[in-house]
DNA sequence: AGTTATACGGAGGACGCCTCCGCTTAGCAA
DNA sequence: TTGCTAAGCGGAGGCGTCCTCCGTATAACT
């Protein structure tokens, strides 16, 4: 009895689903710290797998970079799902914003592998670009319906904004700064003029 | 007779100094080609010293960066510079700017280890920066005294105008699109309304 | 011409990249 | 359960790059 040629996948493995979870988190960790330039080796050994493995998965550096970027980009997203549920709408906003220039922090060294990979991939951008312009979008809608802010704003705009704010990464304090104006742009967006 | 311990330099060698133009030569075109990650043994050889010579003059990688990139930099200011025999001043500012788009276009390797250098080193953002705004503010000045554009717009309003832009560089046709923006900006900076 | 500080080149050891393949194991069918 | 096999694993190994070190060469100076 011949199998049929397979038109049916067996569910893909788990330890290879585990593996490729545990390469990802620790090359979250190796790049934050090493830079764009970090070893693979490194990773791999951080992961606890064989490079084999982590080739395997990631069959170029790039790959590597694009699906850690991607994870954080779906990690805010999900914080601003959280975050429906904080009491004041423009709260919320504000701590969101806030945790992107966490984000852009923390990732010093991948900043630059992101431009490389950006330029290279616009499939990548569109891709992130859409993912915060929606999550913007949602908690915008949300502080412009308790009539706390202003509706004449539109997500991209904001999205440009914070942009704009986290390009001047490369001085020094700029991340204070950033959190600064963050909180005029988010003050200037309230509706009633009472400043809290 | 004791040499005094060399309170006198030697003048430098002539050809240390020729060497180190030809790396520099090099090392701009093998980056420009290659990306950031090119190898350095190839610039040596391209330029046709040893390797030891080009860690001599360049102990990093990043040395080397930022030497090429000063080397740009004052070239866009010695343009500036020619530029002010241009008759047309606002002729002058648009084909100075058009320059600058070129400059960024042909550095897509290199525009990542930049962001790299500028985040280590924040004086030679300072230093480019700085020549930049001269350079725009030279343009600008002349512009201005000629009565051909308005006078409320500052050469640190000009740069961020040109570097905003220039920070789409990662969508597929970008460079029409700054070069239409730049026509554009300059139009609108134009004092009679009359377009040429 | 002689002296010497300065600069040169490239061999070599260490290390990272990436491929390849023999071994292992999870999923599936009987 | 048991056996089969596709899917997955690890790491040895070949290759290229990095960077140091040092013997040789030579420009500047006397």
């Amino acid at each position: 009895m011949e199998t049929k040629p397979q038109e049916r996948h067996r569910k893909p493995r788990a330890d290879a689903q585990r593996n490729r979870e545990r390469v990802l988190e620790a090359a979250k960790a190796v790049f934050s710290v090493g830079g764009a330039e970090a070893s693979l080796e490194a990773v791999a050994r951080q992961a606890g797998v064989g490079i084999g493995t982590l080739y395997r998965h990631f069959p170029t550096r790039e790959d590597l970079f694009e699906a850690v970027y991607r994870r954080e980009v779906e990690q805010l997203a999900e914080l601003a799902e959280e975050l429906k549920t904080e009491p004041s709408p423009v709260e919320a906003l504000r701590r969101w914003l806030r945790s992107t220039v966490q984000f852009v922090a923390t990732k010093k060294g991948m900043m630059a592998a992101l431009a490389i990979v950006m330029n290279a991939n616009s499939e990548l951008a569109a891709y992130s670009h859409g993912h915060l312009t929606r999550s913007i979008g949602a908690l915008l809608a949300r502080a412009v319906a308790a009539g706390e802010i202003r509706s004449d704003i539109s997500a991209d705009d904001v999205l440009r904004a914070l942009i704009g704010m986290c390009y001047m990464h490369d001085q020094t304090g700029w991340q204070q700064s950033v959190l600064r104006l963050l909180d005029v742009f988010v003050d200037g967006m309230k509706t009633g003029k009472a400043r809290e």
